[in-house]
RNA sequence: GGCGGUGUAGCUCAGGUGGUUAGAGCGAGCGGCUCAUAACCGCUAGGUCAGGGGUUCAAGUCCCUUCACCGCCA
């Protein structure tokens, strides 16, 4: 029994959540309900990185405030870790005032020990990316190598850390065991890195106002890495009120319990170096893991939005539910190494594991057990059989695979469990006794041992698939939540308790039915993969295009919003009851006057959002000329409401 | 280019320090059973362990080399 400190990466808010924030996610939510089942005291951290010109960017665009672009996509967030049963402990915001607390507060730290100076950065400079660039990364014509736009020359003072100095105690702690960086070969990878030498690092920017003030530099603002990277103690009360007492000190300081960070491997380099050289600096302890995990690939490439192969876990998460979602990302990636994504895998994982092995073998015990004991459970145990042994084994497999973030290997040693009992029922055939009418001590065995079988399962489920468990814990007579890990020894079926009617814990899925409604978009993608590879991502199929409702409508009314340079607020008629109240960004090229009376052409099954306050319940359609927007109009009048295809 | 990794049955993958007929799950085929969600149980899979060379009594397992793919190199 001791603490557990756990945290996700914190998420930028440039772009809505997808299956690689959620993955990072749900692994971290399984170790913390599993820590906790195990008697830990857990603190489980998730949040998101709100600063950077990209928000800013974005957020202008949209003719909004950074603030609301943050906001909006937190909201997300909110939503998509609600509907997946994460249990975070807290939520942390770049943007909040406890946060910037805790920046202010390492920068102090950091500052007495002498690790800033101030110094010039220059190099070619991309705003997209907000990276400098050296000559030779560039690509033709000095574009930047990731987006392929021109990248321009640019000189500024920037307040530098001295990474230089932390080469060496670096090493010495990867080197320390167990090797804090996981798993080995991202522990070389970063080894090779730093032994390579390591220069200052820039961490501040001039003229950036979407940020955190560097205290003592006019003009100057954090940069990323060491702004973003810092919330990992901001949440704990660096720099707060309560000092270093609380949860600062039992968590991190008093170096009592593991200290885990989850990354994606694309961001280990600034977990596994940046932000431990940080720590060394301000004398704070340092992590005991940094965990890089590997990416969910569809087609081959990594899951991304600038590629375009975004994979959704929602219409997923609709349809099943949220729990086998979760089994599906935690059984079918070997933790660490890529896994590549498909809906046919999902679907079969579902049917052959959940479906038949465990809903099924719920459903034959219960009705078994409701046929011979009058709807209860079997009135007599049994202490020394095949199933407890396979048992004993099955739960330390799963505990030795979980200690070890193994989750695909633990997962099996449930399914082992499930298939001896499946294999013992078969052996002892209790339908036979049943049906000939005998229920005596030898049936009512048979049946517990099934039953308690399951009953282990499902305990070890509880930290994957937390709704399904007790679903099934409860289905098969164990009303009571078990609230840590001891339920997992043998015994605790209770005998002779009512048994309710077996329920369909997972219909099986008819696939043809499933993928002639629901396309495999992987099946999509590689059809499309014929045709070239740079048009794969800009194919869509017809079906796809109509999920988008185009319709005419007939402008009533317009209004410039108090404030908002490009928003106007805009009344369409669609033939529907009442106007539908539009905010287009149109206010620099049209005034309010001009577009009354006028015919457009509006997406009318968008998601309402909330620009500047005011309420937008569709979008209109514009050609976009260098910026410039121009309306879609009709040829000819046509009937407010009608469809556009 | 430098450093590191991967390539094993249709698919996803296991295979410490070299040693009997190379394994698992899924899928497929055949058989059984009928309590159960067309489920469950049993049997079957004839895989040049990417190619080539070498060390050894013996190599998927060590060495060299070729090929393909991947990661890190601010």
């Amino acid at each position: 029994m001791g603490t557990f400190y756990l945290s996700t990466p914190i998420y930028y808010v440039n772009a809505l959540p997808h299956i690689g924030h959620s993955y990072t996610t749900i692994v971290a939510d399984a170790i913390a309900r599993y820590r906790r089942l195990s008697g830990d005291k857990v603190f489980f951290l998730t949040g998101t990185d709100e600063h950077g010109q990209n928000i800013l960017q974005t957020a202008e665009e949209k003719g909004i405030s950074a603030q609301e672009q943050a906001d909006d996509v937190v909201s997300h967030y909110y939503e998509l870790w609600r509907d997946l049963g994460i249990s975070h402990d807290d939520f942390v915001r770049t943007t909040e005032p406890r946060h910037h607390a805790g920046v202010a507060d390492i920068v102090a730290r950091i500052d007495a020990a002498d690790d800033f100076y101030v110094g010039k950065h220059e190099g070619w400079y991309c705003p997209s990316c907000e990276t400098f660039y050296t000559e030779k990364e560039l690509g033709a014509d000095k574009t930047c190598p990731d987006h392929g736009r021109p990248t321009e020359w640019k000189s500024e003072e920037n307040i530098f850390f001295r990474l230089s100095k932390y080469q060496e105690p670096l090493l010495d702690w990867y080197r320390s065991s167990p090797g804090p960086v996981q798993p080995a070969t991202r522990s070389n990878e970063v080894m090779r890195f730093v032994e390579s030498g390591l220069r200052d690092l820039s961490v501040s920017r001039a003229g950036l106002p979407w940020g955190v003030p560097f205290p003592g530099h006019e003009g100057q603002t954090v940069y990323v890495w060491l702004d973003a990277l810092t919330n990992y103690l901001s949440a704990l009360g660096l720099g707060g009120a309560a000092g270093e007492a609380g949860l600062l000190e039992e968590y991190w300081l008093s170096g009592a319990g593991p200290r885990v960070h989850l990354v994606g491997k694309d961001i280990l380099r600034f977990h596994a170096v940046y932000w431990p050289a940080f720590l060394l600096s301000a004398g704070l302890p340092l992590p005991t893991t940094v965990w890089a995990h590997g990416w969910w690939l569809r087609d081959q490439r990594k899951v991304s939005k600038s590629v375009g192969n975004i994979v959704q876990l929602e219409p997923l998460i609709d349809r099943f539910g949220s729990d086998p979602v979760r089994y599906f990302l935690l059984r079918d990636m070997v933790f660490g190494q890529d896994a590549s994504f498909s809906d046919e895998a999902f679907v079969d994982r579902f049917n052959s594991d959940l479906a038949n092995d465990l809903g099924n073998t719920v459903s034959r015990l219960v009705k078994l057990s409701r046929t011979a004991y009058d709807g209860k459970t079997p009135p007599e145990a049994c202490g020394d059989n095949p199933i407890k042994s396979a048992a004993e084994e099955a739960v330390k497999g799963y505990r030795e695979a979980m200690d070890g973030f193994a989750f695909h290997k633990a997962l099996s040693h449930l399914w082992r469990l499930l298939s001896e009992v499946n294999q013992y029922l078969v052996a002892r055939e209790p339908w036979k006794s049943i049906g000939a009418g005998n229920t005596d001590s030898s049936v009512s065995r048979v049946l517990w041992n099934g039953l308690e079988g399951v009953r282990i399962v499902a305990t070890g489920l509880l930290p994957v698939m937390p709704q399904v468990a007790q679903e099934v814990l409860a289905a098969v007579g164990t009303t009571d939540v078990p609230s840590d890990l001891s339920a997992l020894e043998w015994g605790r079926t209770p005998l002779s308790v009512p048994l309710p009617e077996s329920p369909q814990l997972f219909p099986r899925v008819d696939k043809k039915v499933f993928f002639s409604t629901e396309p495999d978009s992987a099946a999509v993608a590689k059809q499309q993969k014929n045709v070239g590879e740079e048009e794969m991502t800009d194919e869509i199929t017809i079906d796809k295009f109509f999920e988008t409702q185009l319709k005419v409508g007939t402008v009533t009314a317009a209004a410039a919003i108090p404030k908002a340079k490009k928003l106007l607020k805009i009344a369409v008629d669609l033939g529907e009851d009442e106007d539908r109240q539009l905010v287009a960004g149109v206010a620099e090229h049209y005034d309010p006057e001009d577009l009354v009376g006028k015919q457009i052409v509006v997406v009318a099954n968008l998601k309402p959002v909330k620009l500047m306050g005011v309420e937008s319940r569709g979008m209109m359609l514009a050609g976009s000329a260098d910026g410039r927007p121009i309306l879609i109009h009709p040829d000819s009048a046509v009937p407010p409401g009608t469809p556009v295809k």
